[in-house]
RNA sequence: GGCUGAUUGGUCAAGCGGUUAAGACGCCGCCCUCUCACGGCGGAAACAGGGGUUCGAUUCCCCUAUCAGCUGCCA
C-alpha cells in the first residue's frame, strides 16, 4: 500500500518551526517510502484567518524542498483542498447527519453561554460529561421543528458515559481513555464550519490518507477521533504523534506565544537547509551519528520508528553551530552572493569584498555575524596604546613603536602589496631583528586593525587595506604610541 | 482539579537485561597559528526517587515526584 502523508496548517500567520518540523517528518514518512505528500489548508477558523498566510505556505514549502505531490495547486484528484471549499460541497454536513442518523452524534440548539453552563455533572462523586442531557432528550420532531425554525445548533459527538476507547499509535503504543472522561466533540460549528476534529476525520479518510502524523497535543484526544472511524466503520490509519518542540522554558512553541518562526530564522541569517537539518533532529536521530543530512538524505534515512517520545527544547545555540557547518561547506560563490548584502551594510569604501568574504567564511555562524568582524575595515576604531602590549608576542609599547617605526620605512618603500609579498617583507625583517613572528606581527595588526582579534592575520589585512591607507594606519599608531609618551 | 504522556550530563541524543553509559552542541585545557576562527587532541558533566521482577536493571512492572499536553463552536 503507497503511504499517503499529508500537511495540513492553518492559515493563521508565519510557520514556527513545530509547525515546519511536522510538515517536514509527513514529507519524510512519505517520502522515504516513495509514497504521497498531501497539502491541504484547513481554514474552519474563519476568525483566526490571516491574509496571505496561505502564501507563507506555498512559499515555506518550497524554499524548504517539501514539495507535495497534491494540494489546492496540484490537484490529485482528491480536492477540494481547501477545507472552507469542501464545506461548499455538503461533505462535513452530509457526514455528520450520517452520524446522527446512526446515533452517534446529535442536535444541540443550545445557546453558547447555555452550553457552558451544561458542561460537567457530578455523579457518584464523579464529574461526568452532560453535554448530551438537554439535547439529546429532543424528539425526532422537536429536532425538526427547532431545524424549520432557522434555530442556530451545532452537531455533537455522542460519547457514551460507559466504557472506555483504545486507539494505537506507532509510537506510544495502545492509549486507554475513559468514556466519560472524553467530551461530546462539537462536529460541526453554529456557523455551519466543521471544526478541525471532525473536518480532518472526514478528509484524512475521503482523501485516503494512510499515516496521521500530528503533534502530540493530540494524543489525550485521539480516541475521540478513534470513536468516529469507528462510528463510520472505516479503517482508521497509523496514527504517528509527534514529541512537542519546546523553548527554553519547556513550553509548546507556537506562534501564540510568539516563537521564533522559520522566516524569523531565515531573517536572524541562518540558512534554510541547516534550520530543515536541524529540525529534522529534534525528535528524531539516524542509526549512526551523523547530524549533517540534505533534504535527500534525510528521505533516505528517515525512519520514523527512531522518532523520539520525550520533548526537545529547541536550541538555538546549536542551530547556531549547525548553520556555520554549513556555512562553511558551502560554494564560494553562493556565499558570496548571500554575504553580499551584509557586507554593504557595512563597507562602503571600494575594498575586495569577496577577499573579506573569504576571510569571515569559517568565522561566522550567521550572517549578521559579519558585521562586527568586519567594521574596522571601514573605519579605524578607537583603540587603547595598551592594546600593544601582548604577554605572550612579548611585545609591549615600546617594542611596538620600534616596530612600527622600522617597518614605516619599509613599507613606504614597498611597491608589491600582496599578501605574500608583505609577509616575505615582515618575516625577512623578523629574521634580521631575530625575534618570533608575532613580536612584529602583533603590533603591525593592531595599527591596522585596532582590535584585539581579527579575520585575518596582519599581511592580509594590509592587502585588502592597500598602500595608502596601512601607510596611514601606521602613522596613526606610531602618533598613539608616542603621544602617551612612550 | 481530572485525564494522557514523558523523565539518560546545561541542551540534542544513542542505548532496547550484563557497556569503562556512545556521539554532538556548549563549556574548560593543550596543540596548530601572522590575532581570532578553522582543524587536531584531551577534560569536567547524566540514567529523577523508592519499591519490586531477575543471578543481574538505565533498560521490564508498580508507586511517588517533576515537567508537559489536553480539558475551546482554536487547531
Amino acid at each position: 500500500m503507497k503511504i499517503r502523508t499529508r500537511y495540513a496548517p492553518s492559515p493563521t500567520g508565519k510557520m514556527h518551526v513545530g509547525n515546519l518540523r511536522t510538515g517536514l517528518y509527513e514529507f519524510l514518512i512519505a517520502k522515504h517510502d516513495g509514497g504521497d505528500f498531501m497539502l491541504r489548508i484547513e481554514d474552519t477558523d474563519q476568525e483566526r484567518l490571516v491574509e496571505g498566510a496561505t502564501q507563507i505556505i506555498y512559499r515555506t514549502l518550497e524554499k524548504t524542498g517539501l514539495i507535495h505531490d497534491e494540494g489546492p495547486d496540484k490537484d490529485g484528484g482528491h480536492g477540494p483542498y481547501v477545507q472552507s471549499e469542501r464545506m461548499k460541497t455538503g461533505i462535513y454536513m452530509k457526514y455528520a447527519k450520517e452520524l446522527v442518523k446512526k446515533g452517534e452524534a446529535y442536535y444541540c440548539f443550545c445557546d453558547k453561554e447555555r452550553l457552558a453552563t451544561l458542561k460537567t455533572e457530578v455523579v457518584d462523586g464523579k464529574e461526568i460529561s452532560i453535554y448530551d442531557k438537554h439535547c439529546l432528550s429532543l424528539s425526532k420532531e422537536e429536532v425538526e421543528a427547532n431545524l424549520a425554525a432557522g434555530k442556530h445548533f451545532v452537531i455533537r459527538q455522542n460519547i457514551p458515559n460507559e466504557g472506555s476507547t483504545t486507539f494505537h499509535d506507532e509510537l506510544y503504543g495502545d492509549i486507554t481513555v475513559e468514556n466519560a472522561e472524553l467530551d461530546d466533540m462539537i462536529l460541526i460549528k453554529s456557523d455551519g464550519y466543521p471544526t478541525y476534529n471532525f473536518a480532518n476525520v472526514v478528509d484524512d479518510h475521503t482523501m485516503e490518507i494512510t499515516h496521521v502524523v500530528r503533534g502530540n497535543e493530540y494524543l489525550s484526544s485521539s480516541p475521540k477521533y478513534q470513536r468516529l472511524y469507528d462510528a463510520f466503520g472505516w479503517e482508521s490509519p497509523v496514527y504517528i504523534h509527534l514529541p512537542l518542540i519546546t523553548d527554553e522554558n519547556h513550553k509548546k512553541l507556537s506562534k501564540r506565544c510568539g516563537h521564533s518562526s522559520f522566516e524569523d530564522l531565515l531573517e536572524q541569517g541562518f540558512v534554510t537547509e541547516a534550520i530543515v537539518n536541524y529540525i529534522a533532529l529534534l525528535g528524531w536521530s539516524p542509526e549512526d551519528n551523523r547530524e549533517i543530512f540534505s533534504l535527500e538524505e534525510l528521505i533516505r534515512e528517515f525512519d520514523y520508528h527512531r522518532i523520539s517520545k520525550s520533548p526537545a527544547v529547541f536550541d538555538i545555540v546549536k542551530l547556531r553551530w549547525m548553520n556555520g557547518e554549513y556555512l562553511k561547506a558551502m560554494d564560494f560563490e553562493k556565499f558570496y552572493e548571500m554575504a553580499e548584502p551584509y557586507l554593504k551594510k557595512v563597507i562602503t569604501k571600494p575594498l575586495d569584498l569577496r577577499k573579506i568574504a573569504a576571510m569571515v567564511k569559517t568565522r561566522i555562524e550567521v550572517f549578521p555575524d559579519i558585521a562586527e568582524h568586519v567594521d574596522f575595515f571601514e573605519k579605524m576604531p578607537e583603540y587603547d596604546v595598551a592594546m600593544y602590549t601582548h604577554k605572550k608576542m612579548k611585545t609591549d609599547s615600546e617594542s611596538s613603536l620600534a616596530v612600527l617605526k622600522d617597518l614605516l620605512l619599509i613599507l613606504e618603500a614597498q611597491e608589491d602589496y600582496s599578501n605574500d609579498g608583505l609577509y616575505q617583507t615582515l618575516v625577512k625583517y623578523v629574521e634580521e631583528k631575530g625575534v618570533k613572528n608575532g613580536y612584529v606581527m602583533w603590533p603591525i595588526r593592531t595599527a591596522v586593525s585596532g582590535k584585539q582579534m581579527t579575520p585575518a592575520g596582519a599581511t592580509e589585512i594590509m592587502e585588502v587595506l592597500g598602500k595608502e591607507e596601512t601607510l596611514a594606519r601606521i602613522r596613526k599608531g606610531i602618533e598613539l604610541l608616542e603621544n602617551a609618551g612612550i
